[in-house]
DNA sequence: GCCATCATGTAATTAGTTACATGATTAG
DNA sequence: CTAATCATGTAACTAATTACATGATGGC
């Protein structure tokens, strides 16, 4: 399970609130995990008991600020550096790309064009959160941009190639 | 619940055993989707139930080959063309990259290194599956290939990077 | 006053992993 | 003869999704 070191990860750069921890995961994190608030918060109770979190303020409505622990620091090291990486993926888009040949070619087209415009969309989600990162001093997730932005045009140019395929 | 169709997909293209798909879920599917044999027999079951997929052999060990129906091809074209694709991702190694940050620079420095070990033993693997498929005289699955080995660059780039950077 | 967003939680269901269990065939 | 691979299945458990549920705060 990557949720339990996700979170902790988050944790380590930045104390948070289980609202602010989700809305990392459909931003910063979101090409390499998810996660929705119903798991998040019982994780936060359960890192809490094991203790690698701990409560460090409380806010509005109810709010509580989380901290990662030193025991959380050390279990958080142990996993990047000790345990062997788990490789499996899963990509539901992936998945499609692949399949996309067994389409007649005018659904190609269809999906190969929606799959366009979500990439440009993707685009400009990425070079907005790179601007609030410039903005913002720097930040530790500078990667998931990075290397996002480095990776569209291959993928753009492999669905153009195919729409291309499909004209010409 | 991508599964489903992603084993649709793989008979679509082909008449499977169980067993062989596991092997497909492992090799050509391993960088879309990851699904263990344990999962695949239930679920060629249920496709069965609905009239998805049917029996078309069977052979040596009670293995059964099943290929996919009408129905099970419409089904699949209705979810390719017609259902919103989601979006959400899980990448274990997408994680730890993001995380990397995290370490202090000796053990930085390690994790680095395996992953550029890793995306070595990966290129060969993909080369080798290529090899395989124009020996084969092609074959649907070239875009996991194709995309492999055109993003890995991408990714083996950034990871020399950020070695360098510990470095200079 | 009302709507958007903030903020948290649990319950029911479905998906996925790990472990258990069995046996046939084939290459060396 | 024996180890690797082929071949299938189920059971127990863990992870994840979807749905239900509630209420505060702030801007307009």
């Amino acid at each position: 399970m990557s949720l339990r070191h996700a979170v902790l990860g988050l944790l380590a750069s930045h104390p948070a609130t289980g609202y602010e921890l989700t809305q990392k995961f459909d931003s910063s994190l979101s090409h390499a995990w998810h996660a929705s608030h119903s798991q998040i918060y019982p994780e936060l109770g359960r890192l809490a008991e094991s203790g690698f979190v701990e409560v460090v303020g409380e806010g509005a409505r109810g709010s509580r600020t989380f901290a990662i622990t030193d025991g959380g620091r050390a279990e958080l090291s142990r996993w990047m550096v000790e345990v062997e990486p788990t490789r499996t993926v899963r990509n539901e888009t992936a998945v499609r790309w692949f399949l996309l040949f067994l389409l007649p070619p005018e659904e190609q087209r269809v999906v190969l064009e929606r799959e366009l415009a979500h990439t440009a969309a993707e685009e400009a989600m990425l070079r907005e959160l790179d601007t609030v990162i410039v903005e913002g001093g720097g930040s530790p997730f500078h990667p998931t941009v990075t290397l996002g932005l480095r990776t569209l045009p291959v993928m753009r140019a492999w669905l153009q190639e195919q729409l291309d395929a499909l004209d010409g």
